[in-house]
DNA sequence: TGTTAGCACTCGATAATGTAGAGTGCTAAC
DNA sequence: GTTAGCACTCTACATTATCGAGTGCTAACA
């Protein structure tokens, strides 16, 4: 048995159907909503056949269908039509650009959770080995050194250092051109034990100031840096599949937590381009089996890119989602590129 | 009618039964439990006294009694005694003052999260008017500033300029003399007009690069600085008297958003010295009227304060609160007093 | 005057029962 | 291949009954 044009018809309308209501649909329904004209004694037929098939489920005997996972992607792959005309709600969101980079994720986050009435992840923006482009240490008085390093892509780090005896001008020009001379375009990754230790063997007396600065690079590469921010858990309490049980319990801690997104954003960040959509357990998150996954790669430019998702049950309104994810991701590709003529980042730490 | 000695004793048992077991209790369960030797019918008139005095509630006609607001009020000020002994739970926790503020502070939240089993939250450390005590711009490439600002307690901000021609190193020089020279020492809500227009009549053609570091500056001062991070907020579903209902959504947005959190802290900063404890209304949270709130004040140093707290229902072991709020005030206290040794804070941004 | 036993009463929680409605699967007829 | 008709299933909802915990009140007691 294979998919005719009918079944094909029908399906749609069951999915589209269930995505609008929520609620399985009966025969009966299908036969008034289409223009079949078919009976619903038919259309049972049909839909028997469908669930053999495996795209659509049964929840109980009495009960209309619901797609299944199976269905779902089908819907995803070959029946969904993105509809590139209804934007209108996300055009009226501009990206402040002048803003720091840390509350304009928030800032897409949150947006995007208000429109979709979805739950939302955004990772900061990263690249991968990122080289160093600025080195320096400066004086902050008698007994504190600030050190501040720059990568690719204007992230910069700091970091201050305690003295146990002052340090002269003399020594710290030293030390400026020192360590800018051995660090300055290397990637985190390729400075190598030996340029290491040839910077520690000509920083003579001031071994301990270079290893902090060393270590404040190393931190640079360690994976915390994905930072994930999150938006609209309490999203999911509109949608009862999800709300009930202890399932919101363990999503909204997910969501909370971030780990688990973290590690999902890092291993399927491989192929670029693409929006990607996982059912149900088609993301290898355990707590979210019961949702659908989409997300979408942006980039910033300079080899800065970040990931952008929505969390949502499976019956979420695909077409929507993938529209204003291509917006966000054109918006926040434009962010960076066209911005030369403005300042961004500034940044807090208290010590 | 006042309280007299076996009211109170009464009142006693009911609170304590009642944050055990979460049940009206009724009047048989403290005939049984104390040492009274009271028969329940005299219990029972006792505790239609306490109900006209407002110390108690009965859900309905033929349940037990639970405290009210006014009944938690007296348990809080008057009958609960601090268990000292029993911090052992906190006392494994040792904060690594290594790590960045940021991690140390999340590390912290998440941790009391666990031991208590509430919802938690605990602001950045901030210190009002505090004072400039270095700033530097230094050439990243030939289109690009860099603008570095420290703050008493070494909070660092970086801001990248974009240059639309070149500067040389004398220009350079010049500004950061003259930047150093008249904002050195200066609080931000100091810097007056006159120095302002004084710094920028000097600066000459490079007035809009003045500007841009003063914009850095003047973000310092906006009270957005002052960053809430929570944790365990998925504690909430283990108490049904918060869990029910739509409460869970409101109170996890409130934890999400932490928007009323960071107003609610900034407002009752005032009083440091004490822990706080916030029974239902007493805090001017809406969301959190069925919740007791309970908060710290911590203090690094050098003037840098934050607020811990905790958020639970109100029959929650406030004992057990306090003794690991204090033992957290103790921990964060020593954390940046004594280890004068040790550099801390990196931290990054991304364009 | 304070304390107690006894009893009727209230109310929530739970289970049992009944009913209505939606939807199916099957069969026989078109 | 399509359809009408019918018996059947199952959920959701409302109704009712039952149980137990706990109270308030009264009358008796020390």
């Amino acid at each position: 048995m294979e998919l005719d044009e009918r079944k094909i018809k029908i399906l749609d309308t069951i999915i589209r159907t269930y995505l609008e209501t929520g609620e399985p649909v009966g025969s009966r329904t299908i036969s008034k909503y289409t223009d079949l004209n078919l009976s619903s004694a038919t259309i049972r037929n049909e839909m028997s056949d469908l669930e053999d098939l495996g795209y659509i489920i049964q929840p109980h005997a009495s009960a209309g269908r619901i797609p299944s996972d199976k269905g779902y992607r089908f819907y995803v792959d070959h029946l969904m039509t993105e509809k590139d005309k209804e934007i209108s709600d996300m055009k009226d969101f501009v990206i402040e650009h002048t803003e720091r980079m840390e509350s304009v994720l928030k800032q897409v986050a949150q947006m995007l959770a208000q429109t979709t009435n979805y739950a939302t992840m955004i990772t900061s923006p990263v690249k991968k080995n990122n080289a160093i482009k600025f080195v320096q240490i400066s004086k902050l008085d008698e007994e504190q050194l600030l050190a501040v390093v720059v990568l690719g892509g204007n992230v910069v780090k700091n970091k201050v250092i305690n003295l146990t005896e002052p340090m002269d001008n003399e020594t710290l020009m030293k030390l400026n051109f020192l360590l800018n001379n051995s660090l300055n375009g290397k990637a985190p990754m390729d400075i190598s034990l030996g340029i290491i230790s040839g910077l520690k063997e000509q920083a003579g007396e001031h071994v301990d100031i270079v290893s902090v600065v060393l270590d404040a690079i190393a931190e640079t590469i360690t994976q915390e840096d994905l930072e994930v921010y999150t938006s609209g858990a309490t999203n999911i309490f509109k949608y009862p599949e999800l709300s009930s049980s202890e399932n919101v319990s363990n999503l909204i801690y997910a969501l909370e937590e971030k780990k688990e997104l973290a590690e999902f954003v890092s291993e399927n960040a491989d192929s670029d381009e693409e929006i990607k959509v996982y059912i149900g357990d088609e993301s290898d998150i355990k707590t979210m089996k019961d949702c659908s996954v989409v997300t979408a790669t942006y980039d910033l430019g300079e080899g800065m890119k970040g990931t952008v998702g929505i969390i949502g049950p499976k019956r979420m309104d695909y077409e929507k989602v993938l529209t204003n994810l291509k917006e966000i991701k054109k918006q926040m590709n434009g962010l960076f590129n066209n911005t030369k003529t403005k300042g961004i980042e500034v940044k807090s730490d208290g010590e």
